[in-house]
DNA sequence: CTGTTAGCGCTTTCAC
DNA sequence: GTGAAAGCGCTAACAG
């Protein structure tokens, strides 16, 4: 008899991992019922007999389905890429960890892009993720403000929803999409507010890089509480820093120089907080609060343990991540326009704010 | 003439989006070519003219390729999984900014997947990571020590392996692959030599989950330390916990009610020991370091912000992710056993420890 | 150096 | 219900 050319080598240029026909093939039925078996195809019933066969052929075989093949031929994948500015940052980790719960709930996975805040590496990421073909994207951490930059984001984005791509954005990035809201204004709002009610008259501001839209938005929050006040933020009681630890202790320091009779500072997050903290106690021996009280944003999970324990605005990060997770689920398609969720802001009052000095009226 | 029957319609199921196909006859030539252009192939080099006509008519058409469909054709893709308990917390944070960086220099992309501590969805994510085809696996975070869960880890492993792709552990996780090691034991061998050379002797151990690689590694450095010293860990000052704030806050209340005379306490990590120093100072009264010495373990970014401020042992978390991926890029064949990278843990001394009490003798 | 063509593994019409 | 077959978009032999 002729010889078997190549007898059960499955093919040169592949994995060698079990393919769906092996399956079909050991169960006795046909790729196609192998598929619709496993995967449910489209109201498509399969025989339970045969069902069960070809279950049992995959367990057997230990099958593995081929996720990228399976995106070929459907043309839609189930990853959804995250971009956040930095990993590390925890205000990030919240929102990444309520997209999480969510995505294995939905059965998505998720691919990670950080940005570490260089604005080109976030387009870079959008054009990966499109060339991943991510079914969706979820766009966190704050947008910059700057008017080009925001443009041709709006243009990426725009591409990557022109080939049916979802796009929500986790606070505002100034583009026209879905939106899970942060409401950052009113929160600064509360947070001059509580200050004002406890006596504090001359505030410092802390604010990080203002390129960033939430800490315009932050900023914009403070004006206002002040204007509703009869009040305002004079230029000398701001100063603009990184969002860090390190930008949060200079930034108390140049500020205290400047206006050593201040009452009280707000940080416009909590790792500034914590370095304004550092720098008011430590370096410039002022107490707090009785000297001097501070205010923190975004209540990250150590900013109780911070000395004096921290009176900040608290945001639902967790629960943010996971709506956007779930508009992006959520297929109602475009009718009417973009779907905004708005989340709320919470003053948390700790020990780090308390009257303001009496002699300070 | 006959009619031209669907003209120009790309395909039926199809995205709309920009094909290679369309790239190539804008320009030309062959579809071949015009893969070769844009992903230069395999030291085949294309023509200066006609790879420009291909530059140019990808860069018009706002060509973006389908990474799906090179991953089937080339069966390989260029994702990496990053498998850890929990994106939130900070340890991970600094072992996934690493990754992320090393990745982003080497073009590859991160699937990210967390298994909350569940060492079943741990499981599963290995499966889906298979499924996705991920070119290599980094195991973040602590292996358990459970041995049916071990060997059901290394099949999945190896069956991973088996079909090409690579695996990375950062942490001993009981399995037999490639590792960045963290010296755990090394790491609480300094701390409690710090402490014993305070002139600690009755130093109370609040342990995470013992059912952790890491916990039990720390607790054997400890043990090891004491023993070298001719003492020993009585059973009693010793307790199990959460790995969270929470967790160690109630073991520290605990511990003391069994034996208030101890002089110090060894948190197995920073968030644990953020837990005890407020159950210390507020719920017990006791100053530390004054009565009671503190010492975490990990050196999270907040914990020189703790009142006081934390001694710790600081794991070179980034620089572990970042290692880990380039052993996966590194593509040295398996020539030789397992590569394990080691890492070294470093004491750092800040305000919660100081000398024992003098009537501690 | 360039073009032709055979797959990569799977889904989905379309007949039966 | 089930199977045959036509792709999904791209890469990699293989000829020229």
């Amino acid at each position: 008899m002729a010889p078997d050319p190549a007898p059960r080598k499955p093919s040169d240029r592949s994995t060698g991992a079990v393919t769906l026909q092996q399956v079909a093939t050991r169960a006795g039925v046909s790729i196609a019922t192998a598929s619709r078996a496993l995967h449910g195809g489209h109201g498509r019933v399969v025989n339970e007999e045969l069902r069960s066969r070809v279950l049992a052929a995959a367990a057997e075989l230990s099958y593995v389905s081929n996720a990228p093949a399976q995106a070929l031929a459907r043309s839609r994948t189930s990853v959804v890429g995250l971009l956040v500015h930095d990993v590390a940052d925890p205000y990030f980790g919240a929102i990444a960890t309520g997209v999480m719960r969510a995505a294995a709930e939905f059965d998505l996975m998720v691919m990670l892009a950080a940005s570490f805040r260089e604005p080109q590496l976030e387009l870079d990421y959008l054009v990966r993720l499109r060339t991943q073909r991510a079914r969706a994207i979820v766009l966190a951490g704050s947008g910059f403000t700057d008017q080009a930059f925001t443009a041709r984001l709006g243009e990426s984005l725009a591409g990557f929803a022109e080939d049916g791509g979802r796009v929500v954005c986790v606070g505002d990035h100034g583009v026209d999409t879905d939106t899970v809201n942060l409401d950052n204004r009113d929160g600064a709002e509360q947070a001059v507010a509580h200050l004002w009610a406890l006596g504090h008259r001359r505030i410092g501001v802390i604010a990080g890089p203002l390129g960033l839209v939430t800490v315009r938005d932050r900023l914009d929050g403070v004006r206002r509480a002040l204007q509703r006040r009869g009040a305002e933020l004079p230029a000398d009681c701001l100063v603009e820093a990184d969002f860090t630890r390190a930008g949060g202790h200079a930034a108390a320091l140049a500020l205290f120089a400047r206006r050593p009779d201040l009452t009280a500072v707000f940080a416009l997050n909590d790792g500034m907080a914590a370095g304004a903290l550092a720098a008011l106690q430590e370096g410039l021996g002022r107490s707090v609060p009785g000297e001097v009280s501070v205010v923190g944003f975004d209540d990250l999970p150590y900013s109780a343990d911070l000395h004096p324990s921290l009176t900040t605005v608290r945001l639902p990060l967790r629960r943010a991540g996971q709506r956007a997770l779930e508009l992006i689920v959520d297929e109602r398609p475009q009718r009417g326009a973009r779907r905004i969720v708005e989340l709320e802001a919470d003053l948390t009052v700790r020990a780090s704010t308390g009257p303001a000095p009496a002699h300070s009226g």
